[in-house]
DNA sequence: GTAGGTCCTAGAGTCCTGTCTAGATCAACT
DNA sequence: AGTTGATCTAGACAGGACTCTAGGACCTAC
């Protein structure tokens, strides 16, 4: 049941390095175990505490942030409304960047169907005339056109 | 119609700093004119242009990733499918960000509701008894609940 | 007993994205 | 004339999150 530094960055995705460093950031709410010889120990639950370490991570929130989270474990019961206070900060946070990415999403979504038609146009061209003559569609025209798309 | 850098700094949102910075790693596709005193002169199109880049930025492409873009574009007509390449797979890739972060935000409305039922509880036994007793509840089991709330 | 693989620590290095500083120029008020 | 405020350049500095190095220990297998 006992897992090396190894096995846990194998099964967690992370690099021995990036565990020891989380380690001495406090990322880990008990701290990591020992063998006699001074070599980490780690068991299943650290690994699904670093799932949601990523799972935060990865949504943005900072290795501070989830350090002041842990600190706020660590100290033991009392500080409940603190913990669902950062919690519910983050919540609206990931929120709010869902909306903003599905803004974006739409905002790629049509510079790629415009370059789609551009790029459609183009063939057709060159099916029309092998030699492809710019006849004055330059950069500058593309440029404006991507911008349109974010109108 | 002519904007001075402090003048877009205002309006995009980004420093001066940044500004210059942006200029330097090539994310302009028209090169920045400037006054015969050496000052950056800037028009409406370049704070359309930096709205985009503002919204490729914050979906996480790279100032080197716009830049590659901003190149084929100067680069000229011929390139459209490259370009369109590198729109799609950003779009895939936001894509696929919200989707994770879909998931975390489940795992965050998990958490959060599990910690609303921790404190409400506390209260409860508050209510019953003023002195509130640690009685066994102690960190270890709220990292335990936490961690359940993300299986 | 020695080669290979995993691990340890402390601390240096890297990459990215800005941000800030120093010293100079220039235009406009007072 | 002097002060203020915006701008310029080149380059130093910063912070976040790793990543890597050096030098050493330890275990296993051949």
């Amino acid at each position: 049941m006992d897992l090396s530094i190894g096995e846990v960055a194998r099964r967690s995705g992370l690099s021995v390095h990036a565990l020891r460093f989380y380690e001495r950031e406090g990322l880990f709410a008990n701290p990591v175990r020992r063998l006699s010889n001074g070599r980490r120990v780690y068991h299943e639950e650290d690994l699904e505490w670093l799932a949601i370490c990523l799972r935060l991570r990865s949504s943005g929130m900072s290795v501070a942030m989830i350090r002041g989270y842990i600190d706020l474990v660590r100290a033991g019961t009392g500080n409940e409304r603190e913990r669902l206070e950062l919690l519910r900060r983050h919540q609206d946070d990931v929120a709010a960047q869902i909306r903003d990415l599905q803004v974006t999403l739409e905002v790629m979504r049509e510079k790629v169907r415009v370059y789609e038609e551009h790029v459609a146009r183009g063939e057709a061209d060159r099916l029309w005339n092998p030699s492809h003559p710019d006849g004055g569609r330059d950069s500058a025209e593309v440029i404006r056109v991507c911008e349109a798309a974010s109108s």
